[in-house]
DNA sequence: CTTGACCTTCCAATCGCTGGAAGGTTGATA
DNA sequence: TATCAACCTTCCAGCGATTGGAAGGTCAAG
């Protein structure tokens, strides 16, 4: 498969699935006119990277993230100590991303939004209060 | 005011104070020994930088912002329409990462957690959960 | 056999800072 | 008065994670 049937279906731009090659987060075949080669395990990599970095993880974490589906030898306990890691940090990134959503929903809720100069946002955004 | 101070009372480092006026967001006056001096309003302005892009805004975003803060003629639903973009995208974001979140979850259940190299974590994660 | 849609590599730019070098100014102390 | 640390200045470089574009090779259809 080509890379650009496997940008279609993991749904990452070409650049960037190159883009992963380069920093070794992927490794597809080569075919003999050069051009890669995607088999279905790279597709799943591909999407999980997509998903997880859509999240917020770094390129670093995904990469340990895929650690998850690539090393075999790993001991059972060493991959749940990652995954529980990562658990940790997405309920981390909910709980600021959802204080976030309160503050602005609050200012949206405050504002008439009509034509008149007076914003509650933006005298919040000024004042702190 | 000079700069350590700026940054001491709007809570962001020197580096980003200069940073912004060489995206032109704020421009304070200069002494005659070349520094920079912050008035009440510059600090008022660098507070509500700090704030907005602390919510997530970003620059380009801060800019429309601090624009319309400064238009004494704007209307609120303006600012409205910005903020309420801001809070979908974020809602967007707290979905996804709430659906990660649940499959990590079901995963790290799963694992045993012991010495012996075989785990549901891989196993699943290699189905394409 | 030509077109156009692919693919390749490589180098440069983006955003929002952040670090560091090299040097000037200020204010307190020996 | 000299010195010293703690400021300040500019400039240049780099980060992470792409993204854009140039210059060129390959492939399938008409």
């Amino acid at each position: 498969m080509n890379i650009g049937e496997a940008s279609d279906r993991s749904g990452l731009p070409s650049k960037t699935i190159r883009y992963y090659e380069d920093i070794g987060l992927i490794r597809p075949e080569r075919g003999g006119n050069g051009y890669r080669d995607y088999a279905a395990t790279d597709i799943h990599k591909l999407r999980f990277l997509q998903r997880s970095r859509g999240l917020g993880f770094s390129v670093e974490e995904c990469r340990q993230l895929l650690a998850l589906y690539e090393d075999k030898d790993r001991a059972s306990a060493d991959v749940k100590d990652i995954a529980e890691t990562k658990l940790a940090e997405i309920d981390r990134k909910i709980r600021e991303l959802t204080e976030l959503r309160r503050t602005l929903e609050h200012l949206v809720h405050a504002c008439h939004g009509n034509d008149r100069p007076d914003c509650p946002i933006l005298e919040e955004l000024s004042d702190g209060s």
